[in-house]
DNA sequence: CGCTAACTTGATCGACGTCAATCGTGGTGG
DNA sequence: CCACCACGATTGACGTCGATCAAGTTAGCG
């Protein structure tokens, strides 16, 4: 962990309009500079919270991927969640309880730490932040019940276009797309551990989506070459 | 839907200190006591609310049982949660977005309701009703998350246990339950729209489980025989 | 005493898991 | 510069869980 002295400057995160801690800042700029801040660097496959604990930061990613996961007692891996820049670590949870998931730089990482629970506590007086946290929480209930059917429900094939889906969506609306392309550093295991797949099987089915022409991934890197066909195979999903 | 003249008296409730309506009863009477109130009955079948609409009320389950659900493209029902007395309906999602899943009332059903979003927005100014609806809120994150594990990774008989098991410990909580003995009204189609199983298979997984004398179930009640062994395939599942 | 919903049971089939081998590639040390 | 290694991607053979389809059977209800 690498913990700089020097802080960004709020005004010029390219995130700011989508992130809690913009949404405090413009609501309340003295009092978010008087909050106790930290930047916080990961490497790859670090880990950044360990199931269990108590959380004593939120961190916004401010570049870079992690993931929330358990192992399971069979020793599998289950991913909860993937986080990309401008989502919060540890907005859903309750803070004066341990942590249901550990959480790991997928890739390198860049995050903005704020101690707990004095952020959200103060944060709350804002109408804007109060908005912008509920809407949030109420966004990943409807994102775990959505999950939830499509993998129950729906065979491989559904679930992948749905992921990638998904992902382009969150991507997009933070500028870190060009057109359908972005950067896709999960590896096949990742994927079959978000979606209860085994790797192998998630190799098959992205195999069949680049023999369609539907999508082109490689060096940590997707293409959506026919975002109508994907669309098409995941929207089945949606109830 | 039948709408009584006469409210119930809260002091009289027996759910009192489990449900939404009695943390903000217990918190400012007066204040409550101006809340503009409800108390309506459904029958068994009967659609309390339709996915899409705006909800216009909480409702707190005061006896029988509801369950939330949507239709999938296939025509298919999936069941995302169940409510039983004591659980409020409508709590997790934004007051504001249509409502992501419709709600039906699976036995005669008797609820308090109170308008939305006033109830919430006034209830939030209580320390004690903010961190129930908190705490319930995470707690639902929660169940979700080991609810996606649960359906995502483990096979009939683990997602069986696992479901009678929740049941059972919010029966319990609710003093509903007579030692491992409580009301079951949930058809094997129920069952098996929660759990992304056909009913076919939900009979032979609970066949199972009453030939291994795990379990007696009929006449809308169930047994845990054995609750041990239930525990211990349900286990499996906690990550 | 029909009628319907729920439960029960059997036969067959397909998607996906499991296991195992191979290939490709980037990083590392000699 | 090259041998080596580890991790991820790829591919094949085979087995299994649960879906599907199709009968029955039971139970509640007017």
């Amino acid at each position: 962990v690498d913990r700089n002295v020097t802080l960004p400057v709020c005004n010029d995160c390219t995130l700011q309009n989508v992130t809690l801690c913009g949404t405090y800042h413009t609501a309340a700029q003295t009092e978010f500079d008087a909050l106790d801040r930290t930047f916080d660097r990961f490497s790859a496959r670090r880990i950044i919270y360990r199931k269990g604990v108590r959380p004593s930061s939120l961190f916004v990613v401010q570049s870079g991927w992690a993931y929330a996961f358990r192992v399971l007692s069979s020793g599998r891996r289950h991913i909860i969640d993937f986080f990309v820049p401008g989502d919060s670590i540890g907005l859903h949870v309750d803070p004066t309880a341990p942590l249901p998931y550990s959480v790991q730089a997928l890739t390198d990482l860049a995050l903005c730490g704020f101690t707990l629970p004095n952020m959200i506590d103060q944060g709350l007086a804002h109408p804007s932040f109060c908005t912008f946290v509920r809407t949030r929480v109420s966004e990943y209930v409807r994102m775990l019940e959505n999950q939830i059917v499509c993998v129950s429900r729906y065979p491989a094939m559904p679930r992948i276009a749905c992921l990638i889906i998904n992902l382009r969506e969150r991507l997009r609306e933070r500028g870190l797309a060009d057109g359908d392309t972005f950067a896709f550093p999960l590896t096949q295991s990742h994927i079959g551990d978000a979606l209860g797949l085994t790797a192998a099987h998630v190799n098959r089915t992205l195999g069949e989506l680049r023999n369609e022409g539907i999508l082109s991934l490689g060096q940590g890197e997707l293409t959506i070459l026919d975002l109508e066909r994907l669309s098409e195979l995941a929207k089945s999903v949606e109830g």
